[in-house]
DNA sequence: GTCCAGTGATCTGTCTTGCTTATCACCCGG
DNA sequence: CCGGGTGATAAGCAAGACAGATCACTGGAC
């Protein structure tokens, strides 16, 4: 147990403002209070230090003590230090300052819109301290959950998931078709969906409730028909290859349309009513003020 | 005016005291008061704070929130700046960390008395900042009457001073006669006092009744003859320099003997009853802890 | 489910602290 | 010698800090 502070804050801030104006009158209407106020606080300080004498006060003059020359700096840095922990405090307070631990699925990362968020996030803040990692939308939604992680950039929509896990929209983006290069439908500028109820199509792994496999199975729904899932992949990536291999067509975002992979051709859909959505969930009414700054800077939505 | 701050350094010291153990009851322990003490101080900090939370208490168990986390840090370098500066302020109290100005005349700087007495000072605090200057005694006198030196080392005794200025011997010597290399004694092992009587002297400038002069005229008083001053110099350098011209004899301190300076023979007196001293001229009730400390140093005489 | 141990919050009364106002004591310049 | 300026002192009051007792909630045991 380290020995008990024995003189407070306040103490040391009379000592100061006396000590810069070498007049109790003016420390005192300086620091907004009485001059007695100043005569004891210092009696105090000066108690606290075995009585040892901080100002030798003449009744016509005031001067440091030799003593409390020595002692007026590091009284100084204490003070410095003392506003610099409110500072500290506001700036955490407030998100601008502070640690966040995000995570985003791989198809965020080709939207371009994490640079942009996470730019605006540091604009004015450099204090915080941003952790950030891939993970896929359902460890994600688990990791929130579970508070081991502030909040993740997923595909909307999501299912299944507690109430109080919420998502903001961040990113909405058109819905293309992958066609391989010698596909019927690989020269022209644009598709209708009614005719694609006789295609194969490539779908990612997730199931048809959740993230752009809802998107895709709606856009058929729409349609009127259930597509015809004859291969499913993990990743855009993977999808856009497996295309690229004559296997099927396939839903991607307009971000992922950059892969120009091996002759795949991207078609707009004419009818298209849905798009694809990035969002950021969170655990509701979240502590961390980094994540509520970070909320703020998005617009309220969904 | 810099805005008041809002929060007291015993709430920090609750704060951090909570973080380090993240249970109520044992930081109370540990700062030796009882549980709702805690839980008080730490609602008003959180208070000044906009009350924004520092912990999440969820009866069971304590976690600093994020914005505990992130203030954690500055309030233990508050504490320990706070900690630091009343370690200052004892060691400024007990005179091991501060200023001293401290002057010396030119004979004291052969006696080898100032490195030690100053190395002692210096043994254990480090922190103590000295400035030491070579000055004539008269104006250490008028320099430590008017405020602006704490003290000073001369050759006693003095006289014409005010009461409150005090001195202390730090050094005692045996008093030598400097003889001319073509005296009449040049060659004798050592004189006796009554044999000097008809001697051509060179003494100080000054006065008969201050510092060395005193002792020399003494020595002669004690022989029963008065002195004849031939030619005075203002230091002992200058005083050997005359006696190795053949100007007459001079008392010189035993470690003014060191110049051997073109013949000069240096005799012992053996019937001296007095030795030259020096010491340490300061004012009464020294407020300086440096110097209280110096002084401590140096056993109580005189 | 029921109970119990553990733990933080709350309540209350007491003592301490910090401040204000009024006044005193002292120094110094005219 | 007197008056303005200045720090110290005194008294009173409001706020704060703390102790002790108690409450209220959590989570594990069975």
């Amino acid at each position: 147990m380290e020995k008990p502070l024995t003189a407070s804050l306040r103490q040391y801030e009379v000592f100061v403002a006396i000590a810069e104006t070498l007049h109790f009158g003016q420390a005192a209407a300086h620091l907004g209070v009485a001059q007695p106020a100043l005569t004891q606080q210092l009696k105090h300080l000066e108690t606290a230090f075995d009585g040892a004498l901080l100002f030798d006060r003449n009744r016509r003059r005031v001067t440091l003590t030799e003593f409390g020359r020595a002692l007026l700096p590091e009284a100084r840095a204490l003070l410095q230090q003392a506003r610099r922990v409110e500072a500290v405090a506001e700036a955490a307070r407030t998100g601008q300052r502070g640690r966040i631990e995000l995570a985003y699925v791989g198809s965020a990362s080709y939207a371009g819109i994490l640079g942009r968020l996470l730019r605006e996030l540091r604009a004015g803040a450099a204090g915080v301290n941003l952790i950030l990692r891939e993970l896929d939308m359902d460890l994600q939604i688990a990791e929130i959950v579970a508070g081991r992680l502030d909040a993740g950039f997923v595909r909307l929509p999501l299912s299944g998931v507690p109430e109080t896990l919420l998502t903001r929209t961040v990113h909405t983006e058109d819905i293309l078709l992958a066609v391989p290069p010698d596909h019927r439908l690989a020269r022209v500028p644009s598709v209708a969906m009614a005719t694609l109820r006789e295609e194969n199509f490539i779908f990612s792994h997730l199931g048809p409730d959740m993230g752009f496999a809802a998107c895709a199975y709606q856009l058929c729904a729409d349609a009127g028909f259930a597509p015809r899932v004859a291969h499913r992949a993990p990743q855009f990536t993977a999808i856009v290859n497996f295309v690229s291999a004559g296997l099927g067509v396939a839903f991607v975002p307009t971000s992922a349309a950059r892969m120009k992979d091996a002759g795949v051709s991207f078609l707009p859909i004419k009818d298209a009513k849905v798009q694809s959505r990035i969002g950021l969930a969170y655990l509701r009414d979240p502590s961390n003020p980094v994540l509520r700054r970070l909320l703020d800077t998005i617009e309220p939505e969904s």
